[in-house]
DNA sequence: TCGAGTGTGTTCGAAATAGTTCGGTTCCCG
DNA sequence: CGGGAACCGAACTATTTCGAACACACTCGA
């Protein structure tokens, strides 16, 4: 492989799922770790990603403060991708479903190219990315219009009038936050929106959370944690929370991350 | 074998596996890396494809939307140019346009982001991309939803009734073909659906068509000549055709290219 | 037959690419 | 807050690739 399509293919993935890791990478293209950096580094350098520890992450030209949240997100990559390996169970050939936006739920995408049949509704670009350049051709891809939002959903009322003309078998919500008082939320009002009719199309709700969303509060509640058909989240979370979700959700699931 | 037979071998393979190797071609064709380096500048040069170390590949690496956009936008490239470019004349601040797919209307795009308060809605991912990286914070860019097509742009169902709950001053239509008896068309019909929602919604019509468009007839009608408010057009058009349309035309415009 | 033009091969120093090692840093987890 | 594992980047080496320059073979028209 030219070490240019190398390059093309991690911004590609980067764009896609929000990170990558440096030993992920280098594992796939069975070339060194050091390599890797110096990909990561060329296109750094060309202000088309950002590097943290670990690997890289989407240059964020909002969210350039916290220095140690870049380097987390790419860290529980494990986590989300055990979270999107369990949810791809759930959809069957021939299912419509909903992704919202999100890192989770671009990540579950990938894992969804391959089945035959799918109808996907998404307000998520780099989501429907991932299904037109990999899908397959008995694959249908529906993007909902709207505005764009800084991390590349379609929200508005544009966005909220498409989707209420839809109706799906099952969404996969991925959200920012999740507590007992505010339920599921994101930091984004019109996101909000866009998830709550995301919601009132689909027949199932199925939310995707890794478990340092748990105690996190964004601005707008999307819905009630108990809305929630399905929950799926990973074995960090806390007994406390497990016993409470368990009590809450009617049902919990907690994948072990590798 | 002749070397123009080898160059558009070697082409074809570029543009089917995305990229290829100097020391694999000259393998394979039986001649030295220096004759397949030859080959793969004299492509470059003619912006058929892009060297890179150890070979090459697509003009557009790391986009997957290759044959569809990029290669076509290079053609008519200056006609394009001085028809956005006029186009762009149109517009007043604080406008609310639409704009069509097509590579002459992301070329008038791109003349765009600089105008203050514009709200522009478009069904084209391309388009879309313009504003987002380049436009004003002051500026709104709605993306139609819909399903996507080999050029990226959003159609179907989606795509109608979003368009359809909008109003606006203003439509920019980039066009396939025109001729006298199917007036401005489409190769695709869902585009041709899509386009002619755009028209419903929009106050008044520009066309903006490259003079080899004359003639040309795609399968689907969009609406006829007459229905246009002004086309633009470049002067490479004959005299004959000239004639007809500004006598079909309310308001007919031919540019001259540099 | 000559000579221009084209296509190709070879040689060779420069540049790009990739792997390894190693000392230092960062981060996680208890 | 401390130990261990993972990660980083600099430096060095080996390999591959690049492109300029020159040489050779062939074609074609004068």
């Amino acid at each position: 492989m030219l070490a240019q399509q190398r390059q093309a293919a991690i911004l590609d993935r980067v764009r896609a799922t929000g990170g990558v890791r440096v030993s992920e990478l280098a594992a796939e293209y069975g070339v060194s770790d050091m390599t890797i950096r110096r990909d990561l580094e060329a296109l750094a350098d060309r202000g088309l990603l950002a590097k943290v520890h670990g690997g890289a992450t989407t240059v964020s030209p909002g969210s350039a403060h916290e220095p140690g949240f870049a380097a987390k997100s790419v860290r529980q990559r494990d986590e989300k991708a055990a979270i999107a390996m369990r949810a791809a169970a759930l959809v069957s050939p021939g299912d419509a479903i909903a992704l919202s936006a999100g890192t989770t739920t671009a990540e579950l995408a990938q894992r969804l190219v391959d089945v035959p049949s799918l109808t996907v509704v998404t307000n998520s670009i780099p989501v429907a990315d991932v299904f037109y350049r990999g899908g397959r051709p008995d694959q249908t891809v529906v993007l909902t219009g709207g505005t764009r939002t800084p991390s590349d959903a379609l929200v508005g009322p544009v966005a909220v009038a498409a989707i209420g003309t839809l109706h799906l078998d099952l969404l996969f919500l991925g959200v920012h936050g999740m507590s007992e008082r505010a339920g599921y939320t994101t930091p984004n009002l019109m996101e909000a929106d866009a998830d709550r009719a995301l919601v009132q199309a689909s027949e199932r709700l199925v939310v995707l959370a890794d478990h340092t969303k748990w105690g996190t509060v964004g601005i707008s509640s999307i819905v009630p944690l108990s809305r929630a058909d399905v929950l799926i989240t990973d074995s960090g979370l806390d007994e406390e929370a497990r016993t409470l979700l368990s009590e809450t959700v009617p049902e919990l699931v907690v994948v072990n991350p590798q």
